[in-house]
DNA sequence: TCTGGGGTCCTAGGACCC
DNA sequence: TCTGGGGTCCTAGGACCC
């Protein structure tokens, strides 16, 4: 989808259309947030998702900023997949706002399939939206953003060297700042000189793995099928502070935030009909760095008191010296909660008990 | 007044087992 | 003066994506 929640946003506010809009945080560039996505006239003036609200008003002080609203954008999303699966069933979703689509058995040209796309999601939710038709995902995810907005973009098998290779490596899904960044220290700007490379070579700048990846992927290979019902791995809430938390003075406020999330994430676990195996807590101090701990237990759990227990207990691991900006609460290891093969007998039964299992020795506020 | 929230996957080290 | 090899599980951190 084109500027998927800007467009959202524009369809109730028709007045801002052609002005600068960016949509992030609560709309008040003045409090804790990012732009989550930028009109085109915003972007215009060097706005861009992941920006800081404050050094966007910054950089435009007559952009309008809206807060987001995720449940809208979720509907709307529900919306223009509907759309989609009038055309076809071969849907793998890929978050709140694209998808991909095998159209393969399909008879139409690919080129009428993308207008057809196009007009039904156009009618059904009013919004544009740009679609890449290739042999496989990865390229068809890197030609659905060479013509944005309202492209159709055809890549076949002998377009690689000719479309593909004079484009930057940052363009391949997959490669983000830093390898980007190691990339150009070793001379290689475009996906064309990043397919010239020795995989060896790669594997040696790289990990093993990811250097073989960067090597097939430089030359359009692909083999993943479209994941139709993809299992969930992980459930987690999390949230930002106004003002950094401090680590004594404002520990109530910790805990409780911390036994909030962890009751939302028992909710949210029990509504979907998963439970996990893993407990873990996020924090992220004031000069940004974040730390992880987490806790594996026997028996997966669903329940809000279980998940809170475990969570503080994960904290009582952590060092609290600087001021904290984030907490957040995990679970992981997920299982459908009607598959009770693991909580009744198997192998994690005969495992030695632990000495600490179930207590509470720091933060037991029951 | 710089930097959200919800995810997935990979790597690496240590414990532990055979 | 020496101390294997292979495998699984857990934990922590980090890159990346929407």
């Amino acid at each position: 989808m084109d500027a998927f929640y800007a467009s959202v946003e524009l369809l109730s506010r028709p007045d801002l259309r052609g002005r600068p809009v960016a949509i992030g945080g609560r709309g008040d560039p003045a409090r804790r947030g990012v732009v989550t996505t930028a009109t085109y006239e915003a972007r215009a003036f060097g706005i861009h998702s992941g920006m800081a609200l404050s050094i966007a008003a910054r950089k435009c002080p007559e952009c309008v900023f809206l807060p987001v609203d995720f449940e809208r954008y979720r509907m709307v999303s529900r919306q223009f997949k509907a759309a989609i699966a009038q055309v076809t069933d071969a849907i793998e979703d890929r978050g709140i706002d694209e998808v991909y689509l095998d159209l393969t058995p399909l008879q139409a040209g690919s080129h009428a399939l993308a207008l057809t796309l196009q007009k039904h999601v156009l009618e059904a939710t009013g919004l544009s939206c740009s679609i890449g038709i290739a042999p496989n995902k990865l390229i068809a995810k890197i030609a659905s953003d060479l013509d944005k907005p309202r492209g159709v973009t055809l890549i076949g098998r002998d377009d690689i060297s000719g479309r593909i290779w004079p484009l930057p490596a940052r363009k391949i899904p997959g490669v983000g700042p830093k390898a980007d960044a190691r990339l150009i220290e070793l001379g290689i700007a475009t996906i064309g000189q990043l397919a010239a490379c020795d995989p060896a070579w790669l594997c040696k700048q790289f990990s093993p793995r990811y250097g073989l990846w960067l090597h097939r992927a430089a030359h359009g290979q692909d083999d993943r099928p479209l994941d139709l019902n993809p299992e969930p791995r992980s459930r987690s809430r999390e949230t930002t502070f106004q003002n950094d938390l401090h680590p004594v003075r404002d520990w109530q406020v910790l805990a409780q935030t911390i036994a909030a999330l962890a009751k939302q994430v028992g909710e949210d676990l029990k509504k979907r009909g998963y439970r996990g195996r893993t407990v873990g807590i996020k924090l992220r101090f004031s000069d940004f760095q974040t730390i992880t701990r987490d806790r594996t237990v026997d028996t997966p759990l669903d329940d809000g008191t279980s998940i809170r227990r475990l969570a503080f207990e994960c904290l009582g691991r952590i060092a609290l010296e600087r001021p904290v900006r984030l907490v957040g609460v995990r679970v992981g290891e997920l299982s459908p909660a009607d598959d009770t093969a693991d909580t009744l007998s198997g192998p994690s039964a005969k495992a030695p008990p632990r000495s600490d299992e179930g207590t509470l020795p720091l933060f037991d506020d029951e």
